[in-house]
DNA sequence: AAGAAAACGAGAATTGTTCTCATCAACGTG
DNA sequence: CACGTTGATGAGAACAATTCTCGTTTTCTT
């Protein structure tokens, strides 16, 4: 409910329109649930979410707006764990964080860093590939889980 | 069959024998199916190549042989896409590269950079998180194509 | 050589994701 | 504003990757 997530949902329901995608219940549903998480959240946690909703949405549109969002760059999926796929809002300023996740609980951990950004950045200069997104997860024991 | 693929081979039996682990067939034939790739295979992918030896390897020895080698940092696991994990043998002497994927064949390009390794240690270091390994995926469209 | 325990493999079961298809609703048009 | 076209939706089936189960085979210890 900050003013940061409202901005996205609003943002991101005015992109779909642009994309010639007409007005729909189950993907403002969707919209409206990823702006508020501030990290990445599943496909089936949405869907557990957004099934209570009256009207409950279908796993299948889901699915579908997460896919849609995607395409137009304003979510992010990201590798999670084991076959898990994690979606995040992306910020319309190409702000964005990384995540470190515990290989015991699952737990993740945001963190962002400047310099590692700009790392990647030469890296992906000097291939001979059209690099437009870029995926960094640390794994290892988060400080509950170390012993 | 380079030098290199086999000091991996040995060295990881050898990891595994000081595990604990016993000698099974399936499971060599995993590493030494590993020792082959210089990049990520699907295991679906090698479970194609080992149910052709004789005698055939299950497909439940190629997953419980990965999940072993991993355990002992032998392999490392990448999120590929999609939910399909790919495999590939981790170098005792640490030395590692990342992977860019193209988002349309899938085509998988491994590159290296110290200086983002660099800035991956650093990271880790600041963080309140015992950080043992880290992935980096570079995604987009490879060369071939890009339009 | 014999027994205990690990390794194995075939197939069933799970799990996350995508597909199908019969309704329903949004939006441009007359 | 009613109407028709066409996109949006959701229940459930279909899929694909992975994990589990369990009876059989091997390995290794003694």
């Amino acid at each position: 409910m900050t003013t940061q997530t409202n901005t996205w949902a609003e943002h991101a329901l005015e992109a779909l329109a642009d994309a010639g995608y007409r007005r729909g219940g189950a993907r403002t549903a969707v919209v409206e649930a990823l702006a508020e998480h501030d990290c990445a959240v599943t496909a089936l946690d949405l869907d557990d979410e957004l099934r209570r909703r009256r009207p409950p949405v279908g796993r299948a549109s889901v699915y579908r707006a997460l896919e849609q969002l995607e395409q137009l760059g304003l979510v992010q999926r990201i590798e999670v764990c084991r076959g898990t796929a994690g979606f995040e809002r992306v910020d319309p300023t190409g702000h964005h964080h990384h995540h470190a996740i515990c290989r015991d609980c699952g737990r993740m951990v945001p963190f962002e860093d400047p310099k590692l950004e700009r790392a990647l950045e030469q890296v992906a200069g000097t291939m001979s590939f059209d690099v437009t997104e870029h995926d960094v997860v640390l794994r290892g024991l988060c400080d509950r889980c170390a012993d």
